[in-house]
DNA sequence: GAGCACTGC
């Protein structure tokens, strides 16, 4: 330890001037000089400074959001005057305020119009406004996530000067804080293309802005091309305009998509980062991470530190070390807190980042891509930048995912370096070398090209789309890509033999889950399983619901769950999920049913969670006048329901012990946290096929030769084949 | 006999 401590790193000198580097590389009219705006910052707007959703406490406000949006809560509108007239000269320091004439006479003058904004522009909170006195009906403005929606509402509203859900609301999953009237509303971009399923045309909306369209999601992206559909056909009136806001430098691809828009740039305000690459490439990322916070914690003043790495794994690895290490580094410097942060990490222990710590004490936060977007934490001068993330691949020729560690983009380098830079000047240590770093891509990759597309190709086709190939796609995820997802849907009976949407594809598209499990459901109704199968849907929607126990409890946490759950043990884990979730509801109160959790090692808060999907899910079944019926368990009728969405994910036990897909051969080994692992059954269905060391399946259940040769004797026949 | 980045409806 001692001599790790000895050798320093060496990191070379700041190349590039020190300016934050967005400013080198976009196409703008400005200098560098302008970019690198350093000034006080008053009053930071737009990313307001709580914008982590943590579950419960997110649940409270957006209750009483609710009850002020309803008018349950008096209201004094005369303290909501007063506190807008307030925020008025924060509102008109803002970079965007002192272009705000040009602006506006920008965004009449055309149709479409793409706005570059750093960030603290403020265009995500002044730009709706400027618009709202001219337009006769709605402004929708999307966001990739909901807190984000949240916050931006509220904080509008308050500028504004009214209630929250009146002019100005917000509409995410579970909360609709809005009404007719409301003539600003900040909404998730999965939200807007609900609304546009049900109403093609968006014609409660004369204005449609897309901000953060340089994230590039798939739902943004599905988004603006349906957009450039309305703005250049459906709605090629004047009333209608949009508007594609974002951070960086994809503005000219944005401008091409619509025929040419105009592109306006407002500036930021982010103070300059200086940064300093390594000398040699490293081969231990975790321990050069440790390295480095200790050297920086001895050489620099006050301020914390921020560090990215790939995921938990090496996360976990350096918090362990640095507590280790703390109590004995030299006394002069700051005590070293190091503090995990990941979207797996129960709530309150990610809240611990936001804990101010003492005088004498350097946080230290060691994070994955969630601080890279989701969460902003305060007080960060530092960053320690790996240059890795883990990203989920999708290949459409294997139907399986796969989780590579893969080097970030300069886009993503240039994100990571600003954390450092929101309240002043800072400093960016990248454990790479520069010219690794001119190697990286400019961009991440688009998410449509590394996913499946079954969801979106459904909703082309629910919109109309007959050519899904040679749709105007921002981002072509490719022939094989889509060939792939349109058969899957046509397998699926979502589409007909001519390649049309059928009445089952118009029911599944409406469902708030994966086509292959929104069939589950339409099928559970017909076989009269829909309740038991509608908890376990729910239960499979909810990530990290089934931690995985640490290893001194593996066994011990694997074992209580095989007594827990017997009908788990004998059919696997589907009829688990369901024996859980009726234990969990019979249990008398919070304080039991979080025990009940501790011991079998599930997601306390995550079952909360199931239980909010349960219900709309119930209630999207009821809009489509199909409801649970009230018949006992019939655990194999269930799985039957679910043969129906997984035909092609099943597979055959080998004399070997080994499990063989029914479509193509390939080999699948049970995962070993599934109920059935061990066991020998002569066939199974797994909700998942992902490939780690090898390929595994998971969410694992028995199935019976007999059905599959019921419902599918073609794919028992293709093999026979390939054998 | 294993580990899982991040969102959204």
């Amino acid at each position: 330890m001692a001599n790790r401590q000895n050798r320093k790193i060496k990191f070379g000198d700041d190349v590039s001037g020190g300016a934050v580097e967005e400013a080198g590389t976009m196409k703008n009219t400005q200098t560098k000089a302008d970019t690198k705006f350093v000034g006080r910052q008053r009053g930071r707007i737009g990313k307001a400074p709580v914008t982590v959703d943590f579950g419960s406490d997110e649940d409270n406000s957006e209750e009483e959001n609710e009850k002020l949006a309803t008018g349950r809560k008096p209201v004094d509108i005369r303290l909501i005057k007063q506190k807008a007239a307030k925020l008025l000269p924060v509102r008109e320091s803002l970079p965007v305020y002192q272009v705000k004439n040009e602006l506006l006479a920008q965004v009449r003058s055309a149709k479409v119009c793409v706005l570059i904004g750093e960030t603290g522009s403020g265009k995500s909170t002044q730009i709706p406004q400027f618009l709202m006195d001219e337009n006769k009906k709605g402004i929708a403005v999307t966001q990739p996530r909901r807190v984000a929606a949240i916050n931006l509402a509220t904080r509008v509203s308050e500028e504004y000067g009214c209630v929250l859900g009146r002019e100005v609301g917000y509409s995410v999953r579970f909360n609709n804080v809005s009404n007719r009237q409301t003539k600003l509303k900040y909404i998730t971009d999965g939200m807007l293309l609900r609304e546009l399923m049900l109403d093609p045309l968006l014609s409660r909306y004369s204005t449609v802005i897309i901000d953060e369209a340089h994230e590039r999601t798939i739902l943004t992206d599905l988004l603006l091309g349906f957009l450039k559909d309305l703005i250049f056909n459906k709605r090629a009136d004047d009333e209608f305009k949009v508007i594609i806001m974002s951070a960086t430098l994809d503005a000219e691809r944005f401008s091409q998509f619509f025929e040419n828009a105009p592109i306006f740039f407002v500036e930021g305000r982010m103070y300059p980062v200086e940064r300093y690459y390594l000398g040699q490439p490293v081969e231990d990322i975790v321990d050069t991470v440790i390295k480095t916070v200790v050297q920086l914690n001895q050489t620099e003043p006050t301020g914390d530190i921020l560090c990215f790495l790939a995921g938990q794994e090496d996360i976990d690895r350096v918090v362990d070390t640095l507590n280790k290490l703390a109590p004995v580094l030299p006394k002069e410097a700051p005590i070293l807190v190091p503090m995990p942060l990941y979207a797996a990490l129960p709530s309150h222990v990610q809240m611990e980042v936001f804990r101010p710590v003492k005088a004498n004490q350097r946080k230290v936060i060691l994070a994955t891509n969630i601080a890279e977007t989701s969460v902003t934490v305060p007080g960060i001068r530092y960053v320690v930048d790996s240059g890795l993330r883990k990203v989920k691949v999708w290949r459409h020729q294997l139907g399986l995912s796969t989780l590579l560690i893969a080097p970030i983009s300069k886009a993503s380098a240039a994100q990571r370096a600003g954390r450092a830079g929101r309240e002043a000047p800072g400093k960016c240590y990248r454990l790479y070398r520069e010219t690794d770093y001119f190697k990286l891509s400019d961009n991440t990759e688009p998410e449509i090209l590394r996913s499946d597309v079954i969801s979106p190709v459904l909703m082309l086709k629910k919109m109309g789309v007959n050519d899904i190939l040679g749709w105007h796609w921002l981002e072509n995820p490719g022939r094989e890509s889509l060939v792939a997802a349109l058969q899957q849907l046509y397998s699926l009976n979502a589409l007909n033999d001519r390649g049309q949407i059928t009445e089952l594809g118009e029911k599944m598209v409406v469902l708030p889950v994966a086509p292959h499990l929104a069939a589950v459901l339409i099928r559970a109704h017909e076989l009269g399983c829909l309740g038991p199968v509608i908890d376990i849907v729910a239960c499979l929607s909810v990530d990290n619901l089934l931690m995985s126990p640490p290893s001194e409890r593996r066994d011990e946490v694997n074992e209580r769950r095989k007594d827990t759950c017997k009908l788990g043990t004998i059919y696997g884990d589907l009829l688990m999920l369901k024996e859980l979730f009726d234990l969990y509801i019979s249990l008398a109160d919070n304080a039991e049913r979080k025990e009940w959790c501790k011991q079998l090692c599930i997601n306390f808060k995550g079952f909360k969670d199931v239980l909010r999907v349960r219900r709309q899910i119930a209630e999207y079944m009821g809009m489509l006048k199909m409801h649970e019926g009230d018949g006992s368990l019939d655990a194999k009728l269930v799985l039957k329901a679910f043969l129906s969405g997984f035909l092609t994910n099943t597979a055959i036990g080998m004399p070997d012990r080994s499990y063989r897909t029914v479509a193509t051969g390939d080999l699948v080994s049970v995962h070993p946290s599934s109920l059935l692992f061990g066991q020998r059954k002569p066939a199974i269905m797994y909700i998942e096929y992902v490939y780690t060391v090898k390929g595994y399946a998971r969410a694992v259940s028995m199935i019976e030769l007999e059905w599959l040769q019921e419902v599918a004797p073609h794919l028992l026949g293709s093999r026979e084949k390939i054998n």
